[in-house]
RNA sequence: GGGCCAGUAGCUCAGUUGGUUAGAGUACGUCCCUGAUAAGGACGGGGUCGGUGGUUCGAAUCCACCCUGGCCCA
């Protein structure tokens, strides 16, 4: 296993490099040709007295990428990669990039490394691209979760002990620990190679950034898009505090509560509504019933009393055996405006306000009680609406801690849900129950205190998110969304149902809300800017955060009374919707270049920020600039865990991602999510069995590419060579890697020009296959043969030209392996790093479709002679006289005539033979053109199938060769012509070939004593060189063999000792009458021998 | 309850404007190749294309309804 060798070690590299880091990996991994001659990354001395003229190293096919990875982060800090990758290109070419905050109380996970990973791929694009792209990492400092670490460090419960601990010493403690996990998000970041600016970061809790907020809230409060009003909440009592949709998600608990179906009575009228609830604490609140206007009513007479129900409910609320008189059936909507007696006092005045009466609500549904709903505007969101809606005033009968006030008297003092069996006591008494029972259900607690959490209306500040909307869904439309559909689906139908955003937070730790209010006369006045902050109050202000900014008054313009700010913070959403200003202290200061750069050429983050981070950008720039925030968004998917659940630290259901990527490496990880379709806002799987797959599948082969290159470079002492064109290779095989090169050029850039990720990965990994298995494969003897003619060298170029090429093209994707590739094959004069190259340009000159396609067709015969060959377990080694390819097709008997050495190479056979005639190998029959045929046909398509089922392959021969046949359909005769058919073949029985489409091959498998004995030579060759490689001998080392084995291979060898020793690079080939000691015995076809090898 | 996305081989996923016998990778089995190979190739088994109904000569593909999962909202 390779291993980082220590320092100490490594003198051979003393005088060159002046990192350690730098030395121990050059000497153990073999890899960066340094301290040679040439490509020293260092500028110190060099020493040139080393004996290798060799411009490659050879490299090691045993790789640890994650070793070679941080080897390349040391380097890029070293040549300061990064800086300059930004610094050399110029600001008037500009492509503009914003980093969605996240929140820094967390440590990173896959979804970081995820979003991560597509803001570096297209940043590093566009750089290579000649953009000057500058990266800026920010955080998002405020708002509840640092808050609640903060109270869990202090043992602080709620707003009313943070109150005593004070303000100033919780906001400081806030701000000390926001950062607490910033030093590993840098270290992972930098190590999954995301290059991002986290020195020159922003934070929303500067200054600077808060300070553009107050500009931005001033902007919009002066466009009259801020207002205050009341909103439904999940608030926790004993904390005296709202809580957030996450912590009520926390608190979810298993709970019975009554269930109480109740009597309304009708107004002027001996008849009850029934409804129904499971809050009878809200009741003394109760203001209205509300009925679903296209729900059928009835009033039925049963057991002395008239009740108004849900028709569909009746059986469900009425005992079993009852009988009933039904009086009247009405819709919901004929019941609205019914007026009914109040349950309680003490808001009877209020009937003249228009509460107690039959509301119409949508909401309300027919799966329990009795399909009227009790209503109480202050608990509830449909209640709330309904009392919007209606203009009714909002009663509540309690204080901020859940207890009952003086004004619903009976109850004074009681906790809210301790007063429900009093209330129930009461109404029972009062015979207002019609029935009583008790329910199981889920129900919120507070996840700190315990308490149960009530549904309440809470003042609050909203941005008038309608006023706009017209705005948004115009410029919705100009931003490009990758996956498209985001569009119009999820991002164009949020906005669609836009409502007014809460940005009131009753919190601490956020950006305070800059309006200060008059107590005396109700004045507001909103501060835009510190400065102006300044003048009003008089005093030097330092920071903006409540505690320093609330004991300021301004004198009230109407009448003189100090005037104090209102005691909310901000929605953080707030703040990370106005990054692009608060980044850049807008307008106090870059005001110029903001606005020439603004909007962002790209942003990117997961689907779940549809309604987050993209809304709020795109309303916070409607709503000032009248433009989209970003042009290009890439939206990705969640990842979950392997076996399709959430990722849970608790279930361990997926592994540490610190291990995946010491295991694997950054690149491993980045090109399988690039590879997935978590970058097109599906979900991903997370599985440690993709790594392996794509390090398996990519990372392997390529590398040992580059081994291979690197390898006989050495030996041929290679110095790197660019191909410019195309027109001078002769060898077909390097005509088409070349033009498939730059084939993937083309579809790489396209793919990334549109923002789609999976368009520009998925060829170049097809790329990497055919290098490999086919380019290297069939190229590997032009490298060995000992002769330095043409077709070596442009081998060489071929391959030097591709892998640099290469490494260029996927630098975006993969750039630790593009890095490493490009190390090795670095000419002097090029750029220190491949991040600072320039990305390939296609030439169209090079680029040969109709040769990509030839060599499509050869590698088909060749798979075609392949299986054959299985089929009939004639192995490779074995040559074998004649190869026929048949095909009907005549361009296809050009190409293959063209290229069939490597046909004959590649399966082993003396000679190619290519024919036309097929009939005496295949069978044919034939199909409909459907589509064709289907519009023509119709019906008749059926019988046209039967009849052309039945035609011979002579019919079909003459078809094909021009003659119209004339089908009998069901009485109506019909020309048939070749267009309309599709051949088939099938191979007939009895003859070795196997065919495909309209390719069809056969093997002459008959053996001559010629062929066996070179098989056997060849068998034997197979077991030297197996041999060679496990005695680790280099490929340059002559050996001596000696052997024991039958007359028949001794024979064999002696015909083909030419090419014995030329393959082995043996000097003595000796056979001995038996074997001897320390031999190794091989069956060679069948026959034994023995074996032995001797380095020279 | 609503919106959006997804559901195709044991697993991960392709699948063109509807067209003939639905593909790839992986895993499994057999065989083969290999002095770049921690690779690769060939063959084989493995599918009611989430379900039901409809449109059509023909549906994985279009339409309707439903089921399951995810995200967001209520």
């Amino acid at each position: 296993m390779f291993q980082i060798q220590p320092a100490a070690n490594s003198s051979a590299a003393a005088g060159c490099c002046n990192p350690p880091m730098l030395l121990r990996l050059c000497k153990a991994s073999a890899l960066w040709a340094c301290p040679s001659q040439r490509a020293c990354l260092y500028s110190g001395p060099t020493t040139t007295s080393l004996p290798s003229k060799s411009m490659f190293k050879p490299t090691s096919n045993k790789v640890q990428f994650p070793e070679l990875e941080e080897a390349v982060l040391t380097l890029w800090d070293e040549i300061g990669a990064f800086a300059a990758s930004i610094n050399q290109r110029p600001a008037s070419n500009t492509f503009y990039f914003y980093d969605g905050p996240p929140f820094a109380t967390g440590l990173p996970h896959y979804g970081h490394l995820l979003a991560s990973t597509i803001k570096d791929v297209v940043p590093r694009y566009q750089t290579m691209l000649g953009k000057r792209v500058e990266r800026r990492f920010g955080w998002d400092c405020h708002g509840l979760p640092v808050e609640f670490e903060v109270e869990k460090d202090l043992g602080l419960k709620g707003k009313a002990d943070i109150v005593e601990y004070g303000v100033d010493r919780f906001n400081e403690k806030c701000r000390s620990i926001v950062l607490r996990y910033a030093g590993e998000w840098r270290q992972t970041i930098r190590r999954m190679g995301r290059w991002v600016d986290m020195d020159n970061d922003y934070k929303t809790m500067d200054p600077e950034f808060m300070e553009t907020i107050w500009w931005v809230f001033k902007e919009l409060y002066q466009k009259g898009l801020i207002y205050e009003s009341k909103k439904i909440v999940p608030y926790s009592p004993r904390l005296g505090t709202p809580l957030s949709n996450f912590e009520v998600n926390l608190g979810y608990q298993d709970v019975q509560d009554p269930a109480v179906t109740l009597r309304f009575k009708l107004t002027g009228e001996e008849a009850n509504f029934l409804a129904w609830t499971t809050t009878p604490w809200t009741l003394p609140s109760n203001l209205g019933l509300t009925v679903h206007p296209d729900h059928d009513y009835v009033m039925v007479e049963t057991a002395g009393e008239r009740l108004v129900l849900a028709q569909a409910l009746l059986s469900a609320n009425l005992p079993k055996e009852a009988e009933y008189k039904v009086l009247w059936t009405k819709k919901g909507r004929e019941l609205e405006g019914m007026e009914y007696e109040p349950l309680f006092p003490y808001f009877a005045g209020l009937a003249a306000e228009g509460c107690f009466r039959v509301f119409l609500g949508q909401y309300v549904t027919l799966d329990t009680g009795t399909g009227i709903v009790h209503t109480a505007p202050s608990f509830g969101e449909d209640d709330f609406l309904t009392g919007q809606k209606y203009k009714l005033p909002l009663v509540f009968p309690m204080d901020d801690n859940g207890h009952f006030n003086e004004e619903a008297k009976e109850y004074a003092g009681l906790f809210f849900k301790d007063a429900d069996k009093e209330i129930l006591k009461d109404l029972k008494h009062r015979g207002r129950i019609f029935k009583h029972e008790t329910l199981t259900h889920a129900y919120p607690f507070c996840w700190r205190s315990g308490v149960p959490l009530m549904y309440r209306t809470i003042g609050s500040w909203f941005l008038d998110v309608e006023k706009i909307k017209d705005q948004m869904l115009t410029h919705n439309q100009e931003i490009h969304w990758k996956p498209e559909h985001i569009k119009d689906g999820r991002m164009g139908k949020w906005l669609e149902g836009a409502r007014a955003w809460a940005i009131s937070r009753n919190r601490y730790w956020g950006n305070p809300i800059p309006v200060w209010v008059c107590p005396a006369c109700g004045q507001r006045h909103c501060v835009g800017s510190k400065a102006e902050l300044e003048e009003l109050c008089g005093s030097k202000v330092e920071d903006l955060h409540s505690h320093f900014i609330d004991p300021l008054t301004i004198p009230c313009p109407a009448c003189k009374e100090p005037m104090r700010r209102t005691p909310e913070v901000l929605d953080c959403w707030f703040e990370s919707g106005s990054m692009p200003y608060g980044q850049q202290h807008y307008p106090f200061e870059n005001k110029a270049a903001f606005e020439s750069l603004f909007p962002a050429d790209f942003i990117s983050e997961g689907i779940d920020q549809t309604r987050g981070w993209f809304y709020t950008l795109l309303v916070l720039s409607s709503a000032l600039f009248d433009k989209p925030a970003f042009k290009n968004c890439i939206v990705s998917g969640m990842l979950l865990a392997e076996d399709g659940k959430k990722m849970s630290k608790s279930l361990k259901n997926y592994p540490d991602p610190k291990v995946m990527l010491d295991t694997y490496g950054a690149d491993v990880v980045r090109l399988y999510m690039l590879n997935s379709g978590a970058i097109k806002a599906e979900e991903l799987r997370f599985s440690e069995t993709g790594l392996k797959e794509t390090l398996r599948n990519t990372f392997i082969p390529l590398w040992n590419v580059l081994s291979f290159f690197t390898t006989y470079a050495a030996v041929d002492q290679y110095e790197g060579r660019f191909l410019e064109d195309a027109s001078g290779l002769k060898n077909p095989l390097d005509r088409w890697i070349y033009s498939s090169l730059h084939h993937l050029i083309t579809e790489v850039r396209a793919g990334m020009d549109d923002f789609d990720l999976n368009r520009s990965v998925a060829p170049f990994v097809g790329f990497i296959d055919l290098l490999t298995n086919w380019y290297v494969r069939r190229s590997r003897r032009r490298f060995w043969k000992s002769e330095d003619d043409q077709d070596k060298a442009q081998a060489y170029d071929t391959l030097y030209t591709v892998l640099h090429e290469l490494s260029r093209v996927i630098a975006p994707f993969v750039p630790f392996l593009a890095e490493n590739l490009y190390q090795v094959l670095r000419q002097e004069n090029e750029p220190l790093s491949v991040h600072l190259c320039d990305f390939p340009v296609p030439k169209a000159q090079v680029v040969n479709r109709e040769l990509e396609e030839e060599m499509a067709i050869i590698l088909k015969a060749v798979n075609l002679g392949r299986a054959l060959r299985a089929k009939h377990q004639l192995k490779i080694r074995q040559p074998l006289a004649k190869l026929t390819i048949v095909t009907q097709n005549q361009s296809l008997r050009g190409v293959l005539g063209q290229m069939q050495h490597l046909i004959t190479e590649e399966l082993n056979v003396k000679e190619v033979e290519i024919a036309g005639n097929e009939e005496a190998l295949v069978h044919l029959s034939a199909k409909p053109n459907l589509k064709l045929l289907g519009p023509k046909l119709g019906k008749k398509l059926g019988l046209f199938r039967e009849e052309v089922a039945k035609l011979s392959t002579t019919q079909i021969v003459a078809i094909q060769g021009g003659q119209r046949l004339t089908l009998d359909l069901g009485g109506e005769p019909f020309e048939l012509g070749i267009e309309e058919l599709f051949l088939e073949r099938s191979e007939r029985p009895g003859i070795f070939s196997v065919n495909e489409g309209d390719l069809t091959v056969a093997l002459d498998s008959q053996l001559t004593p010629e062929l066996i004995a070179e098989g056997l030579a060849r068998e034997f060759v197979n077991k030297v060189q197996q041999t060679r490689k496990e005695l680790d001998l280099n490929v340059t080392d002559r050996i001596n063999i000696t052997y024991s084995g039958t007359q028949e291979l001794q024979q064999a060898l002696a015909l083909h000792a030419d090419y014995l020793t030329q393959e082995t690079l043996a000097n003595q080939v000796t056979p001995l009458p038996s074997p001897a000691p320390g031999m190794t015995e091989w069956d060679l076809n069948g026959s034994p021998c023995f074996l032995g090898v001797e380095r020279v």
